[in-house]
DNA sequence: ATGTCC
């Protein structure tokens, strides 16, 4: 027996001194040449019925050959994307195809689309819907997992609530910022912190108290908080309100340092369970959701969604409290999530990553900027867009891009304009750095229907890098 | 988005 008759049957490297030595031990069994390579073809067919024999170190290397190669098949990218419906292309930028491209030719994906706010993200581009088969994308729902709108419309009129006073509660009821939470006197308690989730995995064990920490506030970026005046053109009977103005507070916050440490946890998991996905497409590493690192993203991604709500939940408590008012109507959705959602008589992953849910009938908030109108909407349901909207405006220009294009005087002008008093803020978040809400809005006549719409009037944010 | 470390 020799290592040239192997290597004529096809084996490799490791494999070759692996059959050569099962061979030998035959060879002094007894067996002829032509029996053993006989042997080995079976072992070659079927390795897993000669694990615990002779063949037992060349079964087992076959078999982790095998993996190897099925998993590098299995991330391989399709030649081209698959189609996908795009709304507002005129108001998309170029880099946004480009990632959704590379979004639908994952293997796992089966359908998507690019909202009217899409802009460039990491992975999946801002406004990108994406619905995958039995796999989770970490980087498809996002960093800030669960991030999501709030809105009260309270039983008073817009002018009912002077300008400092809002900002006095304001201060005294939000907080903003990485690495925030309120102080420990002021901090509140949620029946999210004693779900038993807590407990389902070691992850969630050990952020559990960072997540009491930090409940009840807002992050930093574009999270906000803010008073404004609610106009409902036409009286609602499933909304319960009459036509007219109201008071009303709008939030915008998510699931702070807990959900950022799940999503960077699990993007790293992903990414090393596809050592061969296109570099192209590295950040869109998936889980299989029938592993139990998919089962464990699941689990940790949707209590960051109720966590996130949580939130918000606490944000409109403290401030309806305050106010010594209970809200008529509180309408909250999220917009970093993905859902299990049933299409074309299948069940399907869909990702939301900065796009809001609007099945029909479903309830959603469109915020433009700080400075803008923001909307209250009904969903269409409409099939092409897998039953989404954008989740608002949308940037125009990048974060540095605002800093070095965009003067303080010319943003405070915008909000004196508009008339915002604004606490905190960075130029990175002026009104300029964002689409025209109303053309967002336009775009998207046959996925919502426009309810309401809410001005703000007194806005708080994190004071960002570049202050206004 | 996040006390900016995978």
């Amino acid at each position: 027996m020799n290592g040239k008759q192997i290597t004529k049957l096809g084996f490799e490297r490791k494999a070759i001194g692996l059959a050569l030595a099962a061979a030998t031990l035959r060879e002094r069994a007894g067996l002829s040449r032509d029996e053993i390579l006989d042997e080995l073809r079976g072992v070659q067919a079927n390795p897993d019925v000669f694990l615990g024999g002779v063949y037992d170190d060349l079964a087992a290397d076959l078999i982790a050959l095998r993996a190897v190669q099925e998993a590098r098949a299995s991330s391989d990218l399709r030649p081209a994307p698959l189609p996908y419906p795009v709304w507002g292309a005129d108001l998309i930028d170029p880099g946004a195809h480009t990632q959704m491209d590379v979004a639908m030719r994952l293997p796992i994906s089966r359908a998507g689309a690019l909202m009217p706010d899409a802009h460039v993200g990491y992975g999946l581009p801002i406004g990108g819907v994406l619905a995958t088969e039995n796999a989770v994308i970490p980087y498809g729902v996002g960093v800030d997992i669960g991030c999501s709108m709030m809105l009260s419309v309270l039983p008073l009129r817009p002018g009912a609530l002077k300008t400092e006073e809002a900002k006095a509660l304001l201060m005294r009821h939000t907080r903003f910022g990485a690495g925030i939470g309120f102080e420990k006197r002021d901090r509140e308690d949620h029946a999210v912190l004693h779900e038993d989730t807590w407990d389902a995995l070691p992850l969630l064990g050990h952020l559990h108290d960072k997540a009491i920490n930090q409940i009840g506030t807002s992050g930093s970026g574009n999270h906000f908080a803010e008073f404004g005046s609610f106009t409902l053109a036409a009286a609602d009977t499933e909304l319960g309100l009459e036509a007219g103005e109201y008071l009303a507070l709008l939030s915008h916050s998510g699931s702070r340092g807990f959900g950022a440490q799940v999503a960077n946890h699990f993007t790293r998991l992903a990414q090393d369970l596809h050592p061969t996905l296109d570099k192209s497409a590295q950040k869109l590493a998936w889980l299989p959701l029938d592993t139990e690192e998919g089962q464990a993203y699941w689990t940790a991604m949707n209590l960051a969604g109720r966590y996130a709500l949580a939130n918000h939940d606490l944000i409109h408590a403290r401030l309806a409290r305050a106010l010594g008012e209970t809200p008529l109507l509180r309408v909250s959705n999220s917009h970093n999530l993905a859902w299990k959602q049933q299409i074309d008589g299948k069940e399907l992953i869909v990702h939301r990553k900065g796009a809001t849910p609007a099945a029909a009938g479903q309830l959603g908030l469109i915020p433009g900027s700080m400075a803008d109108p923001g909307f209250l909407v009904r969903g269409r349901g409409n099939p092409a867009a897998l039953a989404s909207a954008s989740h608002g405006a949308g940037r125009q220009l990048g974060r540095k891009a605002a800093i070095n294009a965009l003067a303080k005087k010319e943003v405070q002008a915008y909000l004196d304009r508009h008339g915002i008093t604004l606490i905190g803020g960075g130029i990175d978040e002026a009104p300029q750095a964002y689409k025209r809400i109303e053309d967002v809005i336009a775009r998207q006549t046959d996925l919502v229907d426009v309810l309401g719409q809410f001005m703000p009037k007194v806005v708080r944010m994190d004071t960002g890098n570049e202050d206004v």
